[in-house]
DNA sequence: GCTGCCTAGGTTACCGGTAACTGCGCTACT
DNA sequence: AGTAGCGCAGTTACCGGTAACCTAGGCAGC
């Protein structure tokens, strides 16, 4: 016999002169056997440096995965970076590992990414995303395992939900760009006009326009991700087709910033000669020579929340459905 | 019998008349089949919508993981955002999966991230990381898979090497800024005097600036997260305790913009009165009045690359031990 | 014709945990 | 006193792929 790689639950077990099973049992923290024993096995587990094989105890007809799937937009947004960070730091804490994908907002990115996650046998699924193709439910049918669905909130939930209404975000920012006197408003946006939170945010905010009994006075929808140049260029585009707004609202937080800078070298003064709303609360926007109007969303509670309530299902506890998170509009000084 | 859950090897096998080796050979791309075999088993799996176990697989004496584990400073950084999408894809596209973790520039919380990622027995490790503990060193040599680092190059890499020097990247903007005909310098950054890669530049920096026979008049380093905030403050910190500079480099683009945006609320000209820096060619950069000088790196290749060496070097395929990322500084016009 | 080798495939053993079941000795209650 | 029940443990089977090894038949070369 050569000496083995690594020490497992045999060998832990065989040292100690009990059965691996026993030693399972004090590891996972389960019943049957004595404090005496528990005290003996930490011990020699300690000594060994054993390590546990995870891929070993997700397989076989047990299937204790601690593997939970999460799927986000992309990776590059400071927004989704805060949830993931803390989606996986709340995880790690509570015993689980993530498999992370990116959709980059298609469905069939989504579906191929949730694929291969079946493939792990997780124990759970996070998806960030407001559209599901009909192979991915299929597949999340056949997985039987919890899911959340962050980020927006949902109707109906597939099984649960955490997040809160971009519609509403959308709709509360127009009554606050139209309380301020504001009549001839804009809207720049990115991501096209696919069905994604962005979207969303902008439907509502038409709505409340409507409230007040006005239509969005112009668009400029980019095709393009989000970001700061974005925001700059669409502003640019948007102007030059109607020059006479007296307020605009971004797709973010990043495109405001790009826009305010495109405004800033055009000569328009903010808020005087026009007014700028964006969304989502960045860090980007507390350098501002005036505190952007925007509406601030809590992603690390976000990302918590959503954790625990999928530890929850998974340990059998019971949960609500849907989980609001309260965001909150920041009325800054740019309207 | 109740119908199986889901369909095995087994089952292919079996309603093929074929035994369930000749299954997985056809599958993995082995050899010992014949064309017509190989078109039979192709048609029932696609028939059958068989899914692979990656977890059976990967378990066994074999070990035919493809789980590559992947560990960077944080996830809310756009940088390391953009290097972990293309990781991702690059990584998804060649049939590998990733397992994420952040270590918050904490070599123990690389460590335990490590040893969680060992117990699923991953084909390869990457680090975004310049120290490492001994426990993950030890680690790592009992794990023995190849192992990527990348961001920064280090003189003895542990085994593969994808990025630059920051040090360099320091040296050369000192050069740029004392051409520029700067004498009184400032340094602004972040994450404290860690060995971090942004320590480095800093390093880099001052030696850059000795060429000149010059040393930094002053520096502000701050123990929070860089970000634009951080630049702000540290800036307004840094010109109360000395109001003479004539330039200031900053950690990232990020703090040189918060740091930009302070010196615009005190009415000092940018490049005219002061000369500012910033490194990593972020997208924030686009929209500013004067183009910023910075270093622009080329994440989404180094992300490319670094995935591409280590498949490469799973796959038996020789790799360079190093691969230098080419940076590019861009003069800008705010020095 | 014999040998050797290649092709196409089958057989076997095994990885390291865990659920489910079994067993034994002791205590408490009827 | 008999027994139900519990605490503490051992035994067995199993998950689904894969490496290593084995085998039968065909064909070329000598």
């Amino acid at each position: 016999m050569e000496k083995r790689q690594k020490p497992g639950l045999e060998d832990i077990a065989r040292s100690l002169g009990v059965s691996k099973m026993t030693v399972s049992r004090v590891l996972r923290g389960a019943s049957g056997f004595s404090p005496a024993t528990r005290e003996r096995v930490l011990q020699e587990v300690e000594r060994t440096g054993y390590l546990p094989n995870r891929l070993a105890a997700a397989f076989g007809p047990s299937g204790t995965s601690t593997l939970i799937g999460v799927c986000v937009p992309r990776l590059t947004s400071p927004l989704f970076g805060a949830v993931l960070e803390s989606l996986n730091s709340t995880l790690a804490r509570l015993g689980y590992q993530t498999m992370i994908g990116s959709h980059n907002q298609l469905p069939e990115e989504e579906e191929v990414w949730l694929r291969t996650l079946a493939s792990w046998k997780p124990a759970g699924v996070v998806l960030a995303s407001r559209l599901h193709s009909k192979g991915t439910m299929a597949l999340l049918r056949d997985m039987a395992v919890p899911v959340v669905e962050i980020w927006d909130l949902t109707t109906k939930p597939i099984d649960l939900a955490v997040g809160f209404s971009h519609f509403d975000n959308g709709l509360e920012m127009a009554r606050c760009v139209t309380a301020a006197g504001r009549r001839k408003i804009g809207y720049v946006g990115a991501l096209g006009k696919r069905n994604t939170s962005g979207h969303l945010r902008y439907q509502g905010f038409v709505r409340g326009l409507a409230e007040t009994g006005i239509s969005l006075a112009n668009e400029q929808i980019l095709e393009d991700q989000p970001g700061f140049y974005a925001g700059y260029y669409g502003t640019e585009t948007m102007l030059a087709r109607r020059g006479d707004l007296d307020a605009i609202y971004y797709h973010d937080d990043e495109m405001a910033i790009g826009g305010l800078a495109y405004l800033t070298r055009i000569g328009v003064r903010v808020p005087d000669d026009m007014g700028i709303a964006g969304w989502g609360g960045m860090e980007a926007a507390s350098i501002l020579p005036r505190r952007l109007t925007t509406t601030a969303v809590p992603t690390t509670r976000l990302g918590k929340v959503a954790a625990e309530a999928l530890v929850s299902r998974l340990r059998g506890a019971a949960v609500d459905d849907v989980t609001v998170i309260q965001t909150r509009l920041v009325p800054g000084s740019t309207i």
